[in-house]
RNA sequence: GCCUCGGUAGCUCAAUGGUAGAGCAGUUGACUCUUAAUCAAUUGGUUCUAGGUUCAAGUCCUAGCCGGGGCACCA
């Protein structure tokens, strides 16, 4: 970037100025003692208290007084004169600052002239509470920490471009407060999600993402090549097999977060890299999983939002949609498929219900000349069942072909033991009861395969020989989740920095 | 890849085919408690790019670039 304007101008001048008189404005270190939101919180809570009538029992928070360091960016400027206020801001929230250039001595005004908005500072002062009743540092000292050479976007409308708030995300966090909140709570959500499995005994592994072969589901990969090997790699588009080898290994329970990557299309749900959590549990099924999928999302929602009642609001500001984590339905796919399309759908003949997918309920589109009968019933459920479901649904009892990597049930053969967990809409987590036997396991992926035999990952084929246990299995999608528990209505809104086309 | 909407000052937005403008920010000045500070003055533009139509294009046409939404792809 070469563009210049005034506006940077005057800041490379004012730089100029600060380097004239000695003064480095890119520090290399500074020590705060606290930070700017928490003492503006604690100064508060001690005012509070302060005007309380008798008896007012122990003082709390912060009192007027107390020194302090700070460091952050200036984010406002009211210039009275002879009395100057600040807002500093750093990632715990903002705090006044009141300074009287008169105070602080000739040259230090002189150095204060040259700051501008956005530059970092450090502070050392005295907290008091303005006659306004704001909270406030009275400034001592302060050091320029951090120049910033361009100007920041607007404070009051924030940064509403959505190209340059997901190509310069750091101008987003500045300008946005929400979505700064997003993050940090994405930051939680991870933090607790570690916290639940390791508290139920899981280990946290971290397995290849560049495979020779890439496994555990059926997407377009990425391709690279490494030099030293001579070869190509792929980049990994699922953790499920390395995890799985892992359950040959005798690691009983056992989950992995991490970067999957698809060569498909972008979209406000998909993203070409995406955060998955994959999770596998000896001696359990899908059953098992599906307790845990409950009960890890509950505790989710409790630990970071704070209610098991998620609200999503439009850009108003009106709630739109409120998803409730407090009641989780479980419901077989034909009884789903059923409620859409009619109580007969599956009494009636396979020709019968491809012209009243195609007629009555309009999905020509969706379906192609050459599908099966099962998958006009899953264009059905993908098309009009899914986006509705958005409370906490289980889809199970799925058919057969549907999913052929599954152990099939021993109720009824014709399905699976998988579930789909269905939130907002889309598929949020899948589970599987895990296919343990290899000489089954190896049919189903030489079919899937289609013959390809370099497609097939022969190493797996062998862990498997040497036996797995029994096993539950899980995959959510983090970023859907974040999105979900969030309120976001796009991926982009959770994932900082998403793709998106290099500019020329 | 297809359809559709959009791109104007640092930010948010205006501008019947007829001199590109406002608010905020910035700059200068005033003010010893302001907080979207206030008041006065003021700077700032390759209207995404390249062509075309026209006496005249931010505006109309063509192509392209980037972005949003939708579709397709996607266990």
């Amino acid at each position: 970037m070469e563009d210049t304007n005034s506006l940077i101008e005057q800041r490379r001048q004012n730089l100029a100025g600060l380097n004239a008189r000695g003064v480095n404005p890119f520090m290399n270190a500074f020590s705060p003692d606290a930070q700017c939101g928490t003492v503006r919180t604690e100064l508060a809570r001690w005012a509070e208290w302060n005007k309380s009538v008798e008896p007012k029992g122990e003082p709390v928070g912060l009192a007027e007084g107390t020194r302090v360091r700070l460091a952050g960016r200036i984010t406002a400027h009211r210039d009275m004169g002879k009395s100057q206020f600040l807002d500093l801001r750093d990632v715990s929230g903002r705090i006044q600052l009141w300074i009287q250039p008169k105070v602080l001595g000739e040259e230090a005004a002189e150095i204060f002239k040259l700051l501008d908005l956005a530059d970092f500072i450090g502070i050392e002062g005295t907290l008091f509470i303005t006659r306004m009743g704001e909270p406030s540092v009275k400034v001592e000292s302060f050091t320029p920490l951090g120049k910033s050479l361009r100007p920041p976007p607007g404070k009051w409308h924030g940064l509403e471009d959505t190209e340059i708030r997901y190509r310069q995300r750091y101008l987003d966090l500045i300008a946005n407060e929400p979505v700064k909140e997003v993050f940090l709570k994405r930051s939680q959500i991870l933090k607790e999600i570690r916290s639940f499995f390791h508290l139920r005994g899981y280990v946290e592994v971290e397995t290849p993402m560049m495979q020779a072969i890439p496994g555990g589901a059926a997407a377009q990969p990425f391709k690279t090549f490494h030099n030293a090997l001579g070869c190509e790699f792929y980049m990994r588009i699922a953790l499920e097999l390395y995890l799985k080898r892992l359950l040959v290994g005798g690691v009983d329970k056992v989950f992995e977060i991490g970067r999957n990557f698809r060569n498909e299309g972008l979209s406000r749900r998909h993203n070409p890299e995406f955060t998955m959590l994959e999770a596998y549990e000896a001696y359990g099924d899908y059953a098992t999983m599906m307790e845990t999928v409950e009960s890890l999302i509950r505790h989710l929602a409790l630990s970071v939002v704070g209610t098991l009642k998620i609200e999503h609001r439009n850009a108003d500001g009106d709630i739109f949609k409120t998803i409730d984590l407090s009641h989780w339905r479980r419901a077989r796919y034909k009884d789903l498929v059923r409620e859409k399309a009619g109580d007969d759908w599956f009494q009636v003949s396979p020709e019968e219900r491809r012209r009243r997918a195609v007629e009555d309920l309009k999905l020509s589109g969706d379906i192609a000349a050459g599908y099966e009968d099962f998958e006009v019933t899953a264009a059905v459920f993908e098309k009009l069942v899914e986006p509705t479901l958005i409370q906490p649904t289980f889809v199970t009892h799925l058919p057969k072909q549907l999913v052929p990597l599954a152990k099939i049930s021993a109720e009824d053969p014709t399905t699976v033991e998988v579930f789909e967990c269905c939130i907002n809409g889309q598929e949020i987590a899948p589970g599987y009861t895990e296919q343990n036997d290899p000489i089954a396991q190896r049919e189903a992926l030489e079919h899937q395969a289609g013959g390809e035999q370099q497609k097939l990952d022969e190493d797996f084929l062998v862990a498997l020989e040497h036996g797995m246990p029994p096993a539950g299995g899980i995959g959510i999608g983090i970023d859907r989740l974040c999105m979900m528990l969030l309120g976001q209505e796009s991926i982009r809104d959770v994932i900082l920095f998403p793709q998106l086309k290099p500019k020329a």
